[in-house]
DNA sequence: TTTATTCTTGACTTTTTTTGTAGGGTATAG
DNA sequence: CTATACCCTACAAAAAAAGTCAAGAATAAA
């Protein structure tokens, strides 16, 4: 599944970082949890994902948190997902970690090309969308956002 | 995922009932589970689903076996697929079974759009292939079919 | 310098989904 | 009648996803 809910989750706090993007001062994953009701322990390992890519940048110590690295219009919805779940693919002909071929009939696979066709499209779609056109939504969805 | 070890295992057997659509007589589980090496067991329970949804017709007792109900040319692949996962869906905002909302959020979801484009696509990219393309590109692939 | 805050990391547990097995039943050609 | 082959439900094993725990390291502020 594409949208797994650590997918899910880590949208959402990243849309809550996109919106004080423009502030002052970082987020801590405290008061990240706790506006979107996700436990922080898991919401470190999200973090700890993002930050491997260079999606969010984060500060230590008190008064740290974690601040986006690029503006919202700048993140794609692709290197988020691709960050989190590793792979976008509809299969696994190929592993995602080693990235060898899983699938041993790859080779004569005959839907081959239905599976790749499909991965293009997703590619092409998330990438379309930025966080901040997220934001925007956000805004209109649920207007009680400060 | 979209492409799960059912929907591989229940497209390969598809291909084989296809390549003996013109012929006379039903081809039996063992026959095809041998030639696929698949757990004949397991491919009773996909075949269960796929006549269901009226794709395969069966044949019982000796000399029985499964045909095709339509011609290869008239089976598209979101049929399969939906067939053997129930949804083409990238997330589980919809429960499969229940057809209820899961997500509590899905009224307030920003990104809903997003997979709701992306679940299109893969409908439309699913429906334009049939399964007489995939027997094309199986001749060419692995010519050794009989 | 000490302390409270907050990120960092890896291992572990639980839950859910997927994959596969077991075993009995039913229809039917020969 | 009997062997063949579909039919069905429950159960088991394995893999993936979701979530927890605990010890550690950096740093701002008292």
């Amino acid at each position: 599944m594409l949208l797994t809910t650590k997918v899910s989750y880590g949208i959402r706090a990243l849309i809550t970082l996109a919106c004080s993007y423009e502030k002052e001062g970082a987020l801590s994953i405290k008061k990240i949890s706790g506006k979107e009701e996700i436990s922080s322990v898991y919401l470190e390992q999200i973090f700890s994902k993002l930050k491997k890519k260079k999606i969010i940048t984060s500060i230590r110590g008190p008064k740290g948190g974690y601040t986006l690295t690029k503006s919202p219009q700048q993140v794609n919805l692709l290197e988020i997902v691709l960050a989190l779940d590793g792979s976008v693919a509809p299969g696994k002909c190929v592993s995602k970690k080693t990235g060898k071929t899983v699938c041993t009939r790859a080779g004569i696979c005959p839907s081959k090309e239905v599976w790749d066709e499909i991965e293009m499209q997703i590619k092409g779609t998330l990438e379309k969308y930025k966080l901040s056109d997220l934001v925007k939504r956000s805004a209109i969805l649920s207007p009680e956002v400060t």
